[in-house]
DNA sequence: TTGAAAGCGCTAACAA
DNA sequence: TTGTTAGCGCTTTCAA
């Protein structure tokens, strides 16, 4: 109590003076001590409480809260071989996701979920060797307890030790290759597809052309929709391939595809984005949206909203996807059973088609 | 060598079997028998290799690239106490900021170059009470070695443990209130405003509005540079406050400025978000831009080159930003001296005014 | 320059 | 239900 601990033990065994000369926090011995109980007790009531007298439990309760005890994990990562932590990862350049509203909220909602649960999410670049080497290097050293991908890459030796259960690990989006055996959450991209091309196809467009991105995750379902519900009528002309999700390779592609079917009159392109650089690359060319040409995006992101027309749209459940990314991983590093995903998609009516 | 541990040692001193079952990797003593030193000796090539001979040296660089060897931080953060993590915390309702790409930036940027110095990042929101009082407890948990503050808000009890030196932190943008203890790192937003601000005026407009968010970071600082330039001619009725830097808010306040002074011919919006939805307002009240009203943005970010015209605007060094933040962070944290930076802003003329 | 040994704070097995 | 104890893998004195 008023004893001094310094003085009274002046020997290594007294953790005292160390641990005060770090400015450390309470450890789970002046926790013990405080509310008269052992160590072990202290940890049980950490740890679920189980096998623990309510006057025991009540007591280390009290003796937390007193000395605004907090447990250190490194040290019970030591022993569980637990880190309460998981990678967020992208692999691949990052300027254009991070360039992406999507990306965002994917971001935003799994902290969120993780959070609830006290996990952490580390987020790392896969974009330079060097960082691809780092990830690679922190996963395989069991720094943490799962990993989230986001923008796998069939190529990448990551999917490859992912595949191979090193870690548990949930994708976003199917990854791409053979390596399928990572599992993976998405939206129904195929039918999604096929419901904006239906509504294309209803609204009584005849030429309708596309902008497909095939390299990047759903992509190579967005565009095989399109080709569902058109069958013959998608002419080779009348689809333009990107490599990427961007602004302004969707404003190229309209370009394009502006130049070789100059009567088309409805573009379904493959994510938001893409969509406003069409419509960006349409409004230059003096034609009018959606009298002329009508425009169908693939997202509902923010920016769907932001687009002079307002862009009619697939809405893909973001959140959910996060939401359900954590959960699976989440059982996989529980060793629960948990299988891929997909979530249902839904068309979003506003201006331009 | 080719002796059989497991066989040799059937004591609890032999450590091979708990690992091997848990399916975790080589330790240091894994090295240090292989290479045939004692484990201080790899310990001390791990860290620095400082009184090291060269044959010990060489010997167990060899021995951790043959075992794979990768340290466990959890060990190492037990004594070392340092975590080699930091918290990159986004202190306000994150939905409006996770909108904002200035963002997206800041936090690829860090993270970036915190992987540099093979520190992690930690992304933790603080929306929710739950949230802030998790934020909290980690960080006094000593869980990270430094906070990197994204939106600092005076009130928050993080600001203040922060500010108390609880442990390193920088801001981006000046923390409002008094609690400028805390380092940070901004642009100069009063010149960049004033550069903006004298834009206009040499572009021969009149009446110049603005759009302005003095409550969030860099916003007051906007708001005073336009006020600089236009003294006595920053009429009350020209200049309107939203309360976030969304598209939105901007489309709202310019649907203000227009009604209430409809012989308005320039407006100087202080985030390009902000312009964004200004320039979709015009447009939808019939003005053209430039010639009707011309329209100064600021931040440069990705969605200046989006709009229709693309957006005048002041260019804000964001990966800098970033860049320095880490670097002052990493002094701090070293103990090393260690202050606020501002930097530079540039004026980039597009098509808007 | 090196090895031996003492912990860092915690969990988990075991005995009581 | 509880206390005791043996490590988890590492860094860091301290001697040699």
């Amino acid at each position: 109590m008023s004893q001094n601990a310094d003085a009274a033990q002046p020997h290594p065994k007294s953790r005292g003076a160390a641990r005060r000369a770090m400015r450390r926090g309470p450890t789970i011995d002046d926790v013990a001590e405080l509310a008269g109980v052992s160590r072990g007790t202290v940890s049980r009531v950490l740890n679920g409480a189980r096998y623990v007298s309510p006057a025991a439990l009540k007591a280390v309760e009290r003796a937390v809260r007193t000395t605004g005890y907090t447990v250190n994990q490194s040290a019970r990562s030591l022993v569980t071989k637990q880190s309460n932590a998981v990678a967020f990862v992208l692999s691949e350049p990052q300027e254009r996701l991070f360039e992406d509203p999507n990306f965002s909220v994917l971001l935003r909602c799994c902290t969120q979920a993780l959070a609830e649960h006290d996990i952490s999410l580390i987020l790392m670049l896969e974009s330079s060797d060097a960082e691809r080497d780092r990830v690679l290097r922190y996963v395989r050293g069991g720094h943490v307890d799962g990993v989230l991908l986001i923008s796998a890459h069939s190529g990448d030796p990551l999917v490859a030790d992912l595949a191979r259960g090193v870690v548990p690990a949930v994708a976003c989006g199917r990854p791409g290759g053979p390596e399928s055996a990572i599992p993976y959450v998405a939206a129904e991209d195929t039918e999604g597809a096929r419901q904006m091309t239906r509504h294309l196809v209803a609204q009584g467009r005849r030429r309708i052309g596309m902008i497909a991105c095939p390299q990047v995750v759903g992509g190579p379902e967005r565009l095989r929709g399109y080709r569902d519900v058109l069958g013959r009528r998608a002419l080779k002309r009348l689809v333009v391939h990107t490599s990427d999700y961007s602004f302004a390779a969707g404003a190229a592609a309209m370009r394009e595809l502006l130049a070789e079917s100059p009567d088309i009159d409805a573009v379904f392109a493959a994510s938001d984005l893409l969509a406003a650089g069409a419509l960006a690359e349409l409004r230059r060319a003096g034609r009018r949206v959606p009298d002329d040409v009508a425009v169908g995006g693939f997202d509902d992101s923010r920016i769907a909203r932001e687009t002079d027309p307002p862009l009619t749209t697939i809405r893909q459940p973001l959140e959910r996807v996060a939401a359900d990314m954590v959960d699976v991983l989440l059982r996989l590093i529980r060793r629960e059973p948990a299988s891929s995903r997909l979530l249902p998609t839904e068309l979003v009516r506003r201006e331009s088609a």
